[in-house]
DNA sequence: TTGATAGGCAAGTGAGGACTTGCCTATCGT
DNA sequence: ACGATAGGCAAGTCCTCACTTGCCTATCAA
């Protein structure tokens, strides 16, 4: 489960993703197409980043919801947390009150 | 620079690496090496270890000194917070003030 | 209903990376 | 000096994974 996310993470592109999810919530995968062409011109097909899409949610940072014809992404940070938690020393460091 | 802290993170053998160093820093190759066997069955060659520790200290996830023939190795989570903190929302969440 | 748009499935290719093996260097104890 | 210990370098194998290509399904507009 946790090691989906750092498997997730690995790839620039899927980084990438997330940038552009965390500044507008709810883009299709058209949209995230375009966006990554003209930010970062990254050319790539829409079936590669359809299959980022799909690692980032079986690592659950993106949640989909479908509506017609058009498939919504959503970012969850929430399984980011767990990853600097996971390294933290028990003896006190700075921010340990 | 940062990009080198994901790949790091990729492989499940150097976050089991990590995990070692966060209970005991200053352990030398063959000491990790001894407890990723006994503690997680990890029965993998020395210079598979030795590139591992390699790859965590290009992403200066660990900083090593060496002493005579004893080469140590210390953790270093500073990487790990620009981790989380890139896609935080600007956008008020549950921690903020 | 037809055409256009949004997305999915499956097989194939190519490159990077994890791991091994063999040999070499450096430091310590006796 | 000698053997033993701690570690490094380099080439080779194997396998995962990112990406493409081709074709198929579903929804909307006219």
């Amino acid at each position: 489960m946790t090691e989906d996310v750092f498997k997730a993470l690995a790839d620039p592109t899927r980084r990438r993703i997330l940038d552009e999810l965390v500044e507008r919530d709810g883009q299709t995968l058209f949209e995230i197409c375009a966006r990554l062409i003209t930010n970062h011109g990254l050319g790539l097909s829409r079936q590669a980043i359809s299959q980022h899409l799909a690692v980032l949610e079986a690592a659950d940072l993106v949640h989909s919801r479908r509506e017609g014809r058009y498939k919504f992404h959503d970012l969850n940070t929430e399984p980011l947390e767990c990853i600097v938690t996971r390294w933290l020393r028990p003896d006190a460091r700075e921010s340990n009150p």
